[in-house]
DNA sequence: TTGAAAGCGCTAACAC
DNA sequence: GTGTTAGCGCTTTCAA
């Protein structure tokens, strides 16, 4: 059990002073050639690593940025993640992640931590208890101190901030005119409770799409899932509302791959009889059979604007840009469940 | 923006020194109860929050954890972080996390700057590159300086360590017997290339069950997937050796999914004629159609037994304990891959 | 009861 | 070219 050497023990061993051994190792030239190389090859011998904490500490600059997502069993979460790891890697960053369960004092514990030295900035998700209680004040106060702080997707629409997220409006507009292109014509919507942002932008598109077709609005084919209670039982409500959608948007690919479900023990056929789209491009969508088309959400690369954002903060922090706000993209994923004829199911396997 | 503030501010503001500001947040007897008092009360004004980087450099405890995983979009390895997570956060500890993305350079780089004073433990899955290059050097130093670590799932079977991982051999069995019980007569299996143990190891208990029960081993029937090339042309030659399976293991629910997806678009009709098992309790099983059967491998249970380990090395750094392993069990989840015969597939709804 | 000072491991201004 | 020292923010021994 070979101990840790730090500088210390190396200028001991080596009969020289702590700063001689810092000066060399950062190569400085200040330092003869030869005890420079004395240095480095007994650093090498010891297999010295400098301590990151105390080069934090005196640099204060800790090389790492946190971020906080509300769950990762996800796999929107889990892209984006990646995407803000690989940028932090570009820079020589580190990531430090912490999960709040969407509980609102996780996730004030969780700021607290990063913020007091951990971290360079954060990256951050809200929990779905902190809108549920409106309470962002554990955010404000970073903000407040200008604390490098970037929001993704769940964001408080009250905090200016540097935030990234897609256009769910528009999101929501191009899944239901897509329904509308494929032919469907009566037209339903399973969304979320009216808390949740997200669900009620997506709802608003799809209401402007209905519009500007000219198509008529069922307030009945409009279902908030409040995932307290029994999802199942919320969905199957689309199908018994005296009018029959054949068309159905639902704001999460869970609810989409919920009712196709139904609709299939029913004895509905999709996309024949009922056409649906759902919201993420996740795994869920592209195993059902038929496969689910959706609005593609495009998380990595939410993961690196983020991640880009606010390491430009970090390092410059530019305040002409603490307003900015990037819109990334959504396209649609055409597959099976939205087809205008059914085809015989095109096998297309993944990789 | 109001600047961090420090003991030091304090300190002054109050007028008093720096110990006694130290003290009184930790409530030390050695302090009157007034003074105590004008400094809580004043810290909280302040909204004080110590910071962590001085704290875990003086009391070289970082109380947080690193985990090295080689990718997060990945339900099991969700799973498992999770489960770490859990455990980390009933103890006070926090969570770093690291991807290697199967590369050997990166997770070297990991494994070299969580060990430099970033966290006081390390759990880990070893890059696939790693096996392929058979390079464990990095581990190996970390184990000699005895720097707690923990192996679970792809662990390096040449260092002695923690680990925890699952009974691959008698998983391979119970999946393989699975299949036999439900009368599948000609068994192949889908397996990885043999420098992946858990294939290997999965495999061999795939061969024991065909020996115990007496039936025969054909090796064509044996095809190991290498993933740099196209897994479906590979995955399909088992439906190519001039004999047919009428059960098929695969070592993970990747490969499970896509021979169900070749054996129905050939016609062959599953469970009836062709029954299929997995490995893992992905998301992707829960959702082809049928559904597919599989071995679950618990990733959060692995979790909290990793951080389990780890949490009360580090605490107590117990010798005794230094090479145990720990093994979680697996079972089985069937689903309507191998049903005996065909039911109606039953509607069971996620949630 | 309070304060001064050393030290965690490192860097950098300043002195020699 | 090399060494001394102060200091990053905190704790803790020791002295007052």
């Amino acid at each position: 059990m070979s101990k840790k050497v730090n500088i210390k023990t190396l200028a001991a061993d080596l009969g020289v002073s702590v700063s001689t051994v810092s000066k060399s190792l950062k190569n400085s030239l200040e330092i003869s050639k030869e005890t420079k190389e004395r240095v480095w090859a007994y650093a090498q011998k010891m297999n010295y690593k400098p301590n990151s904490l105390a080069l934090s500490l005196r640099n204060k600059k800790t090389m790492t940025i946190g971020i906080i997502v509300p769950e990762l069993v996800h796999h929107f979460f889990s892209r984006v993640i990646s995407g803000v790891e690989q940028v932090a890697n570009h820079n020589a960053y580190h990531l430090m992640i912490a999960l709040s369960n969407d509980r609102l004092d996780k996730e004030k514990q969780d700021v607290e931590m990063f913020a007091n030295g951990r971290v360079d900035g954060i990256i951050v998700s809200v929990a779905k208890e902190s809108f549920e209680k409106n309470d962002f004040s554990h955010f404000e106060d970073l903000v407040n101190r200008n604390f490098p702080i970037v929001f993704f997707d769940r964001v408080p629409t009250s905090i200016r901030a540097l935030k990234v997220i897609i256009d769910d409006i528009f999101g929501g507009y191009q899944a239901t005119k897509h329904l509308i292109d494929q032919g469907a014509k009566t037209l339903g919507i399973l969304t979320t409770p009216p808390h949740i942002t997200v669900g009620v932008d997506r709802q608003k598109g799809f209401l402007k799409a209905l519009r500007t077709s000219q198509l008529p609005i069922y307030n009945q084919l409009q279902i908030s899932i409040n995932e307290k209670y029994p999802i199942v039982k919320q969905v199957e409500k689309i199908f018994s509302q005296g009018i029959l959608p054949d068309g159905i948007f639902a704001v999460n690919e869970n609810y989409a791959a919920i009712a196709l479900e139904i609709a299939l023990e029913k004895g509905i056929k999709v996309p024949e009889e009922l056409k649906i789209i759902g919201f993420t491009d996740g795994l869920i969508s592209k195993t059902t059979r038929p496969r689910l088309s959706t609005v593609a959400q495009h998380g990595f690369a939410m993961g690196t604007s983020a991640a880009e954002m606010l390491l430009s903060y970090i390092e410059n922090k530019n305040m002409l840009e603490f307003d900015r706000i990037s819109l990334i993209e959504t396209n649609i994923v055409q597959r099976e469940s939205t087809e205008k004829k059914r085809n015989n199911y095109p096998v297309v396997y993944k990789k």
